[in-house]
DNA sequence: TAATCCATTACCCGATTGTCTAATATTATT
DNA sequence: AATAATATTAGACAATCGGGTAATGGATTA
């Protein structure tokens, strides 16, 4: 969350590291004009293709690129697929979903299933850079096309009782950076004799940031801080 | 490099008319440096401000903005009330959320109840200038420090069905329709105990659910259970 | 009919968890 | 320099968890 913060002021203010970007489409000529466009960008770097998803998520490993441009209308494995792969693997990493069709099931499954982005293939080149960009600093960004559909498939929410105070901005005790770290492993289904080993300190400590953790997320168990962390997108 | 957007479009969109936008904020700072920072822009002009609901939707209605920015934590009749009888007036109207929670609940509740996209307040001026551009034509814009969970908001799609590789699910045992009441549960915090209890079992009966839940899962224990539940969806 | 799957219950046992109190070192903040 | 917050370690304790084995009845299917 504090790392959102970080990233975003990083990537406007300091022009560090160029955005690393791997391209995943089966049309060649399709693939040569997104390297093309996006190259033409200083700060965007496209460092390797594939045609396939098999050789894309081999790339993508060796690679750990910032952001992929993942076509979901890929031979054998699909696009989806890949994309949850690819999720596995480095969970930070950022997807853009490159379609040209614009239905409402391969949408949601796409933004459910890992993308940041959902771009029609008929975007401009420029705006696909503003996008990757986007995308980047943990942007969500959809296209016009299919925006609203997207936010049709929101569960709706019973605003009666709803009140925009203190309930949680004021109530929520803020987690310590070794707290998230703990809450990560904690995650990812570490014990606490596994997370100590991970962090280097005993299980003692491990419990102790576990139990502050509890506190400060209002659960009672492990189970819920991690559902309540993924749910959230702590992590 | 942050004038590219302004270049895109002056140069492809005739620069007819600018963008209008309302904001309505009762913070009378904040109003101000948004107007500042929008009129800014050659192509946004801000038409009215507003300091509560009820003065917005009349100032809406009379001037038919192509945009609203609309903060969350009004008095009286609050942000998303006030969205939703904007939509009902002027249905095509682009709204966009803003506020300095980022509570999960509030930010599915603005996007499914029609903005098109969720600011954090502490944007970058000129980042919410190019938010306005990409709002006025369609696009879903969502902040990075909620993306994640309004992502993970959306229904997931069951994936099994229509891939057509059974490389994910080969391997996958599915479960029982009992398995998955207790899986429920397990997800919702809930102990070996306290599932037995709901289902008027005994202990044993739900501990032995959960332990063939485990292992039809592939996972080690509860946590990565229920997190994996969570992130594929499954309840 | 026989075979199979499922739900249910039971017992044992070692490992793990969450809470408590308590102390010390390190690091900001003032 | 003094204060506060954080990270670290420890010991102890009740409760819970996960795995193992095993038995029973019901339902479906081959």
């Amino acid at each position: 969350m504090k790392g959102g913060v970080n990233m975003v002021q990083n990537a406007e203010e300091i022009q560090s590291k160029p955005i690393s970007v791997i391209i995943v489409e089966d049309f060649k000529l399709t693939r040569v004009g997104l390297r093309c466009a996006l190259n033409a960008n200083d700060d965007i770097n496209v460092v390797a293709e594939a045609e396939d998803a098999i050789e894309g998520l081999k790339l993508i490993e060796k690679n750990k690129p910032d952001v992929v441009l993942m076509d979901l209308g890929l031979p054998g494995m699909n696009g989806i697929e890949a994309m949850i792969k690819c999720k596995e693997m480095i969970p930070d990493i950022k997807i853009i979903a490159l379609t040209s069709h614009d239905r409402s099931e391969e949408v949601i499954a796409a933004l459910s299933s890992g993308a940041s982005a959902y771009c029609l293939k008929d975007i401009d080149p420029q705006k696909l850079a503003d996008v990757v960009r986007d995308v980047a600093i943990g942007v969500c960004w959809i296209d016009p096309m299919v925006a609203q559909m997207t936010l049709n498939a929101l569960p709706k929410i019973d605003n009666i009782g709803f009140l925009p105070n203190k309930s949680s901005s004021e109530g929520r005790v803020p987690l310590t950076e070794r707290e998230f770290e703990v809450l990560k492993h904690l995650v990812s289904g570490k014990s606490n004799t596994e997370i100590a080993k991970e962090l280097i300190v005993s299980v003692h400590t491990a419990k102790a940031h576990v139990c502050s953790i509890l506190q400060k997320m209002c659960v009672n168990d492990r189970v819920q801080a991690a559902v309540k962390a993924v749910k959230e997108g702590m992590v």
